[in-house]
DNA sequence: TAAACGTGGTG
DNA sequence: TCACCAAGTTT
């Protein structure tokens, strides 16, 4: 293990130098404004850089300070966060938005144990916060992190359990700058992105190979050992999309389920998959709304990927027409095309009605 | 505390 | 095609 101040000190200067050299100029690396950090820092949550940017750039456009999100309806920082996943993180980032205004005049909290009581902010987050934007000399852990320190320093507890996140805490502690902390966790992160990568890791350029464990063992790939695996359920929706006019019948699910605060059409779920709706059970208020108009299945079956469910959709398009009064269910209301657009929906529904030609 | 939470890129 | 993964957090 590395415990020495010298070696520590060493590591150090290497590492440093290596970030001056490579580290890409991110928008959110050139500002020390706490809210800029925290938004790049949520949307950055498991997902890539890549990705993310487009939505960092959005947010700040649509939401220049931590007031205008406050002052923001929840449905259109969903809307707007549409397509990323993970939608909780838009729905925390607005319930803390409007705490931090409330609650704090607008200022964030200045340390990664104040910030970690804020929703949405977990341990890594309010790490990254309170080093980048208040110089607090917190080591702030992600999934890169951990591949380094796992891999230079050969640690092979399980990065996922409790047990081991507090043996890389230790050792985390032991390594960050004091001089330095923003840098050095920046560094951390963006050597764990661009160097010591899962896949294939060109070692031969590495500066730390004549220190590195996994490298003198050659078992790259084995670490960061992560206990986990999942398993994915097979789910089948069956969607019925009313249409009167140019409005269509939406709902907000708001279940304990995928897709909270999001919007998307009747749905009835079956065991398995159905040919057609007269087979799905309590079908009686369907067969009433039916009898009312045409009804047309949509010829192609969605499969849907998400990270523990494998969704099998089908969506039927119900057109009824306008001089006929229609009974929705409770919860389910009809939305003008213009509405519709501006609701935050799960991409599975936006992918849908551009396609079927109706948005 | 293990399981759940999205989407898109990659080999 | 598909498993794996990408700046984690919540319950």
């Amino acid at each position: 293990m590395i415990s020495d101040p010298l070696q520590v000190d060493d590591f150090n200067k290497k590492l440093k130098s290596w970030y001056l050299k490579n580290h890409r100029p991110l928008l959110w690396r050139q500002t020390t404004d706490p809210y800029k950090i925290w938004l790049s820092e949520i949307i950055l949550q498991q997902t890539r850089v890549a990705q993310g940017t487009p939505y960092y750039e959005k947010f700040l456009e649509n939401y220049p300070t931590v007031f205008d999100l406050a002052n923001a309806d929840e449905r259109d920082v969903l809307r707007l966060w549409q397509g990323l996943g993970y939608y909780s993180r838009a729905r925390n980032m607005h319930y803390t938005a409007r705490q931090i205004v409330s609650e704090f005049e607008g200022r964030f909290p200045e340390t990664a144990l104040t910030l970690s009581k804020l929703k949405g902010l977990g341990n890594y987050t309010a790490a990254a916060i309170a080093s980048f934007a208040f110089g607090e000399a917190v080591a702030a852990i992600d999934g890169n992190v951990y591949r380094v320190m796992s891999r230079i320093f050969g640690i092979k507890a399980d990065m996922l359990s409790n047990e081991g996140k507090k043996e890389f805490a230790q050792v985390a502690k032991t390594l960050i700058s004091h001089e330095d902390p923003a840098t050095y966790n920046q560094a951390m992160i963006e050597f764990g992105a661009l160097q010591c990568v899962p896949v294939s890791p060109n070692c031969s350029i590495c500066p730390f190979n004549d220190i590195c464990y996994a490298y003198a063992f050659n078992v790259q790939n084995e670490l960061p050992v992560k206990a986990k695996k999942l398993k994915v359920k097979n789910r089948f929706l069956n969607y019925f999309i009313i249409q009167q006019g140019d409005k269509l019948a939406m709902q907000e699910r708001n279940t304990k389920d995928i897709w909270k605060g999001l919007y998307d059409f009747l749905l009835i779920e079956s065991a398995a998959h159905v040919d057609s709706p007269e087979e799905l059970a309590d079908n009686a208020m369907l067969l009433v709304l039916m009898k009312k108009g045409t009804i047309r299945q949509v010829p192609k079956l969605y499969i849907h990927l998400l990270t523990h469910q494998k969704l099998h959709v089908q969506f039927w398009w119900l057109t009824i027409p306008e001089s006929e009064p229609v009974d929705l269910p409770s919860n389910i209301y009809f939305f003008s095309k213009n509405e519709v657009e501006t609701l935050p929906k799960p991409i599975l529904i936006d992918t849908v009605l551009k396609e079927e030609k109706y948005l």
